[in-house]
DNA sequence: CGATACGTTGATTGACTTCAACTAAGGTGG
DNA sequence: CCACCTTAGTTGAAGTCAATCAACGTATCG
C-alpha cells in the first residue's frame, strides 16, 4: 500500500491552537488538538519542536522517493514526540485519531535524555520485528504494544477482559509493520478464529488470551498449533 | 541464519584492559581490544558503561527466544556504543573486527544526546529498510552505510575508487539486513556484475559507481535497469 | 443515492528462503 | 609437507510465505 506526503500547504495550517481543557480543568492556550489524519510535522522541513502526547495517537514515518511508507513508531498517551530529529524532520507525524498534545518548551535534560532513550529502545525492538519476525507475530506484537498505550475498561460481557481502541486502521498497521492490508487483515482473522483476540467492529479490539498473544509476539508458538476450528 | 547468544563466561572473560597506544601515542591503561568474534556486553546482563569505538567495527543485536538474529546497528570508529540500553542490556555488542574501545567515564550531556539522536535516526533509517526496501536496495544502503564508516585509502589501479574493509561476514550482513546469507551473497554478485562494486576478496570492497549504488538504495531505480552481460 | 474508503476473502504470482552441492581458504596434527 | 577438518562464500533447484490482483461487503458522507 502506498502513500503520499501531503503537500506542505498542510503543515503550515497547523498547529491549531485552540484553547481546551487540560485534565485539571484550566484553560491553556498552547494545547494543540488535532483531527485524524492531520500532520504534525513533514519530513524534510525545519525540525518541529517537541510535544508530549495528551490523549490520541499519533505515528510517526518515513517515505522513500517512490512513496513506500514505514510508520517508525506509534505514539499514545504519556510519550513524547519530535525527539532525535536532527536539524530536518527525518520523520512526518500523523495523528490517527483526534489527538490532545502539549509543546515542551524547555525540556530538561533528564526528560529529553529518556524521551530518547524509550525512543531508541523501541527502534530497537521494531527492528527486529521487521528483520526477523513472521507476519503473525508481527500482528500479535503490535496488537500487544498498542494494548498496553491505549487499554480502557472493558463493558459489558467483556469486563475484566483488556480491551483497547485500535486507532490505526489496517493499512496503516501494515505500513508499521512492513507488511500489506491483505496480510494484516488476515492474521487478524486467524487470532480472532483462534480465540485469542475478538473484535465485531475492525478497531474495537479486546484480548481474550493476552499470554498467548505474548507467546505468539514472542516467537515462542506459532498460530497453528492454537487453532480452534 | 540462526546464530545463538555466546555463554556468559565469555563476556566475563573480558574485557581484557591491555594497555595500548592512544593516536597521541600515550600508554593509556583503560582502554580496551577486543580480538574479533567476542562479545562486549550481553543482552539481558546488567547495563554496560559506554564506550566510544576507536578502531575497528562492533555490531549491536538482539536475538528472539528461538535464537533468530537481529543485527540492530554496525558501529565503526568515532561512534558511541551502549547507549539507550536502559536498566538492562537489550542488545549484546560483538566485535566483527579487532576493535580499540574507549570507555566514557563521566559522558556530558550533550554528548549523551548527540549519541543518542544518532542511535535513533539509525535505528529509524533501518526500520525503513527493513520494513519497506527490496533486497538488493538493502544490500546497497548497506554497503554504502559501511563504506561512510569504514573508508580508506584504495591501492594501485583502485587509486581514487573509494574502497573499505567488510568486516562484518555475509552472515552478519544478513543478520542486519532482515535477509539471509545466500540472498546477500545473489546481491553483492550482482552489483558487481552490473559494474556498481568490485571485490576480488569478499571483504574488500571497492565502490565504482557510488552514486548509482546510492540510486539503487533509495529505490530510484532498480538494478536490473543497470545490468551490463 | 452514488461515491469513496476501509475491510475481508479468494486465487495467483513472485521474491526470498530453504535445501543442497560445491569451491576456496585457513588451521591442525601426524 | 600434506591429509583432514572447519568455516565462509557462491551457485542452482525447489519450496513457501507474503504480495499482488481481483472481487465483494459495509459504513460513511456529500
Amino acid at each position: 500500500m502506498l502513500h503520499f506526503t501531503l503537500p506542505a500547504a498542510d503543515a503550515r495550517a497547523l498547529p491549531s491552537r485552540l484553547p481546551t481543557e487540560t485534565p485539571a480543568g484550566r484553560a491553556c492556550a498552547t494545547v494543540h488538538r488535532l483531527p485524524p489524519r492531520t500532520a504534525l510535522f513533514l519530513q524534510g522541513y525545519a525540525r518541529a519542536p517537541l510535544y508530549r502526547v495528551i490523549e490520541g495517537c499519533v505515528a510517526l514515518s518515513q517515505s522513500l522517493p517512490d512513496g513506500r511508507r514505514q510508520i517508525i513508531d506509534m505514539i499514545g498517551p504519556g510519550r513524547m514526540l519530535g525527539i532525535g530529529i536532527g536539524e530536518f524532520n527525518r520523520c512526518t507525524a500523523e495523528a490517527l485519531s483526534f489527538a490532545t498534545l502539549e509543546p515542551i518548551v524547555d525540556p530538561d535534560p533528564s526528560t529529553l535524555e529518556h524521551g530518547l532513550e524509550q525512543m531508541v529502545l523501541r527502534a530497537q525492538a521494531h527492528a527486529t520485528l521487521l528483520g526477523r519476525k513472521t507476519a503473525p507475530e508481527r500482528v500479535a506484537s503490535a496488537i500487544l504494544d498498542l494494548a498496553g498505550q491505549f487499554v480502557r475498561p472493558a463493558r459489558g460481557a467483556k469486563r475484566g477482559k483488556l480491551c483497547f481502541n485500535l486507532h490505526p486502521t489496517r493499512g496503516d498497521l501494515a505500513d508499521w509493520l512492513g507488511l500489506t492490508v491483505e496480510t494484516v487483515s488476515r492474521c487478524f482473522t486467524r487470532l480472532k478464529r483462534a480465540g485469542l483476540i475478538d473484535f465485531t467492529h475492525p478497531e474495537i479490539v479486546t484480548l481474550l488470551q493476552p499470554e498467548a498473544l505474548a507467546d505468539i509476539a514472542a516467537g515462542n508458538r506459532s498460530i497453528e498449533t492454537l487453532q480452534i476450528p
